[in-house]
DNA sequence: TCCATGTTTGCAACCGGTTGCAAACGCGTA
DNA sequence: TACGCGTTTGCAACCGGTTGCAAACATGGA
């Protein structure tokens, strides 16, 4: 059906090799030869197989990328982002959806079998045997918005979870907030607990309670929404510490309903610093994780690792930032 | 580095072709011989490589998918349903980001390096020369979220844009709005055009004028938010139907920050009721179009053009409903 | 026991490229 | 003109599977 290599050779007068070579870089061929090709192949429309190339030099330029937050617009970020980085070098995505039911067996047996090159893993929990299933199979893997100093061989690019959790402490003792509860995401993700655990001993660093922690049952505006509803009908608090934008937004939604003002009657602290966090509705102050730069590196990462598989990989660790605006009251200066 | 084909027949004490049949669906293989293979394969931790096997069949299960809505949060529904479809089916999306910059002659060539079975387009406008490229190379091409009745041969699933331009419209008219505005996409967007018709359309027959029609640069909260305020000084409305939801939130942002109160002063009416729709800050009364079964009948669409290149392969198109929240008063009953 | 029939098996060619190797070539110099 | 050296070229084997074909095998009936 599509034109092969053979043709082109045919009508241009050479060998398979020759054509072969012209389109390979930095092989040796005479500038004769290459424009002889070349206009075979055009008039021919020639498109290289890459799978017949992949099958012959066990390189695929295929990177699987492993999600789950397939709910949370941060992704959409993180997606394009990737995306156009690995274009960018050549490189293709092979997304795999991770969602709850399929089980992550398959994927990994379905990323195997299209051999990719490596495997970027971008969810805050990564599931173990994922980790054994590529090495056993010589593929390297990265693991993106992951939580560093593991005991896994895994390399990690993210951010020190307990170190914004503190910078999270530190912005809300400055402006001398009194109850302080945390609105957590998931309770199980890696993430929260250390972001929660850095929370904590800032604030008994500074001899104070936290008065409230509870935990949204996923990344969502609803989840969100819901946990502070109940944690508003138990009792009453200045500020909250949320574990991601969007489930601060849901929220400030509740606090709202319930007919609080913000940040008068009660502040607001995020985590992300998604896109939708700057929309006037709810000019979210929060923290900023740096997802280009993670994206970046841990895409540098994968490249070196594919290339030079014996090299030393290390984890690469970048630093939150506090991003000002309306939902929480300005820093105390007395 | 990765087993292969022959060690497991080598082990099993059987030929390479059983070892391929076991491992096709309905190939004769004994029992006996199976259960043999099976047991080496599991031994040697055995993955058949699919990229010798597309080499080899001709098929790659891969389906390109062109998209360029990388901003807006409604792309990540999509995208989380097309993976999921595909993956039922067995399938795996390459996905092609098409972004301003990268030009999409290069995205057509790396589609069919690829060799992908065939091409979901999802975006509402399709680059013309993508159609002729692919049906040159004999891949199969489904637009989705596209234009209906085009001279092109590429079927179309999506909905009637017209028709729920005319929809939106007999819903204003309903509650005796006014002064009636559009806020369209981007205006040289195929759908924006063919709403806006439809709109004109329904309103003129009622014999009523567009109070203005502008439109926002593109499809994103900030494009909407500056071409309402610019709608704002230049005059007053009753009501503005907004090409997209993304857009509607920043217009009504931008009305809300001129002081204005929402349905009281001013009305708003969305589209695609995206997730973000319902969340209480905006509430917002929308033209739905079903995601959902776009993308399913998308994804049969292509399947059977993959196995069917023959067949008939007729467009198919889905009707928007109203869904009501609160940014629009109540249908007048006079 | 022999034959006809249907099933299972292995052989070998093929899919569309890449690449090590040695032969052929081009070119400057003696 | 002959020689030596670096470049370009083609040959042929290989990557890891699939599959048409014919031989080998099993099964049941005569």
């Amino acid at each position: 059906m599509a034109v092969t290599l053979k043709e082109v050779a045919a009508k241009a007068g050479v060998s398979r090799s020759a054509v072969s070579r012209t389109f390979t870089a930095g092989a040796s061929v005479s500038a004769k030869t290459r424009s002889k090709v070349e206009e075979a192949a055009r008039e021919l429309g020639y498109t290289p197989s890459l799978i017949a190339r992949s099958l012959a030099t066990n390189r695929t330029e295929l990177i699987g990328l492993v999600a789950n937050n397939f709910q949370n617009p941060i992704f959409l970020e993180v997606f394009d982002l990737y995306t156009q980085a690995l274009q960018e070098r050549g490189l293709r995505p092979l997304i795999v959806n991770l969602t709850n039911e399929t089980d992550p067996d398959a994927s990994v047996q379905m990323l195997r079998q299209y051999r990719v090159d490596g495997v970027v893993v971008a969810t805050s929990t990564l599931p173990v045997d994922f980790a054994n299933a590529f090495a056993g199979a010589n593929v390297p893997v990265v693991h993106a918005f992951g939580r560093h100093g593991e005991a896994s061989k895994i390399p990690v690019v993210g951010i020190d979870n307990k170190a914004c959790g503190a910078l999270a402490a530190e912005t809300l003792l400055q402006r001398n907030y009194r109850s302080i509860a945390v609105l957590g995401g998931p309770q199980s993700a890696t993430s929260t607990i250390d972001r929660i655990a850095g929370f904590k001993d800032r604030m008994s660093a500074a001899g104070q309670p936290v008065a409230d922690i509870r935990y949204a049952s996923n990344y969502s505006y609803y989840a969100g929404r819901e946990a502070m509803h109940s944690l508003l009908s138990e009792k009453s608090v200045d500020v909250v510490f949320c574990g991601d934008d969007l489930i601060c937004m849901g929220a400030m939604d509740a606090a709202r309903s319930r007919g609080l003002k913000i940040p008068g009657d009660i502040g607001f602290l995020g985590f992300n610093d998604m896109d939708m966090a700057s929309w006037e509705s709810y000019a979210l102050t929060t923290i900023r994780q740096p997802t280009g730069d993670i994206i970046q590196a841990s895409i540098d990462l994968i490249s070196a690792m594919v290339s030079k598989p014996d090299g030393q990989h290390p984890s690469r660790l970048f630093d939150c930032t506090v991003v000002e605006r309306k939902t929480l009251k300005p820093v105390s200066t007395s």
